[in-house]
RNA sequence: GGGGAGAUACCAAAGUGGCCAACUGGGGCAGACUGUAAAUCUGUUGUCUGAAGACUUCGUAGGUUCGAAUCCUGCUCUCCCCA
């Protein structure tokens, strides 16, 4: 049998932790998590990590091993699947991968092109750009630089046109001559099965899962990180929102509400996402059986 | 009991005779996405339609007018003040 990476996207709270345990325990194999948020030691309750109960019954990989303040992206990500990956495969012909980062895991399944690193001071530069001339100043910029991507890009997304600066001014070329849009060789074979559950469904599972963070103590995690909330990785739903409320702009009962709103948002914005890939067959998440099965099946072909 | 204010689409809230199927915000729904991605951004939101377009809306029943969410009258309800 072909060493087969086993695919689990979803959305949020649909249940992928519990299900990837069940079948990574039938199968013998390590996990993989794919979930960007989940990386950070420091945010283990309001992002609903495996606790350490959960982590006993199977090995995970990249739960909880870098710091807030460490520095991380998505090719990292890539490059350190990739190289984790033979010594797994070494153990067992199978290895399981879950996680609701969407171009983490596409990073991993079709991988990222080649683009070098920036220039730190150029980044700040087109951000101070950005806030002295506004979209118009960078649109400006890129449709000089870079024409080929500007023909495409989203231009109101600042993000994306100050990407693509930054890029091209710190490679000396254009961002849009870095994008290949091929998949890259894999020696490894990927199968794909999305969990999801029905629209209602998996909202009342969001608010339970809401509640319980507040039980474990969301609210005495997000304190503690309060100090970071500049950092990138703070910049996720569960603790903006605990900060604004820590500085008296709304209330404890209104953060909670709002925590629940964006992530019902974010889980559509992951099957949004998830939508155009064909190649994912897609199960409702408590039909574990008839998951297990089609993934045995899958596997013998 | 007396006086005043108001009832607008899922919610809030503009509109005070034609440019209104109705500003705007929220929410919902949909979409984009190549190292900040749980980020960042976009579209749409009365009904039917692919679209042009048609049809039904602004508490309710009438009326005035070529024409009403906008003016008049009755009714219902809500809020505030005085008793």
């Amino acid at each position: 049998m072909k060493n087969t990476l086993i695919v689990l996207p979803g959305p949020t709270g649909v249940g992928k932790t519990d299900f990837a345990i069940e079948l990574a325990s039938r199968l013998g194999c390590s996990i993989i998590s794919c979930d960007s948020r989940q990386f950070y030691r420091e945010m283990k309750i309001g992002t609903a990590a495996p606790d350490d109960e959960q982590l006993s019954k199977v090995k995970h990989h990249f739960i909880g091993f870098l710091s807030v303040t460490d520095y991380y992206s998505v090719s990292l990500f890539e490059r350190d699947v990739m190289t984790l990956l033979p010594s797994l495969f070494a153990k067992s012909p199978v290895v399981v991968m879950t996680g609701g980062s969407m171009l983490y895991m596409d990073a991993v399944c079709r991988g990222m092109d080649d683009i070098p690193d920036t220039d730190p001071a150029v980044r700040l530069k087109y951000l101070e750009m950005y806030r002295t001339e506004g979209i118009a100043g960078l649109r400006i910029a890129l449709k000089m630089l870079d024409p080929a991507y500007y023909s495409r890009v989203d231009l109101h997304n600042p993000r994306r046109l100050m990407r693509a600066l930054e890029i091209t001014e710190s490679a000396g070329r254009p961002y849009s001559a870095f994008l290949t849009s091929t998949a890259r060789e894999r020696d490894f074979r990927v199968i794909r099965a999305g969990l999801t559950r029905e629209r209602g469904e998996l909202y009342r599972r969001i608010d339970l899962r809401v509640e319980e963070m507040l039980r474990k103590g969301l609210e005495a995690e997000a304190a503690s990180l309060i100090a970071f909330r500049g950092l990138n990785a703070l910049n996720t739903v569960g603790y903006r929102e605990m900060f604004s409320y820590f500085d008296g702009a709304i209330t404890l009962e209104q953060a909670v509400a709002l925590i629940r709103r964006n992530t019902r948002r974010y889980a559509r914005k992951q099957l949004t996402w998830w939508n155009r890939d064909s190649e994912i067959n897609w199960f409702d998440a408590s039909d574990t059986e008839r998951i297990i099965s089609w993934i045995e099946s899958t596997l013998k072909l």
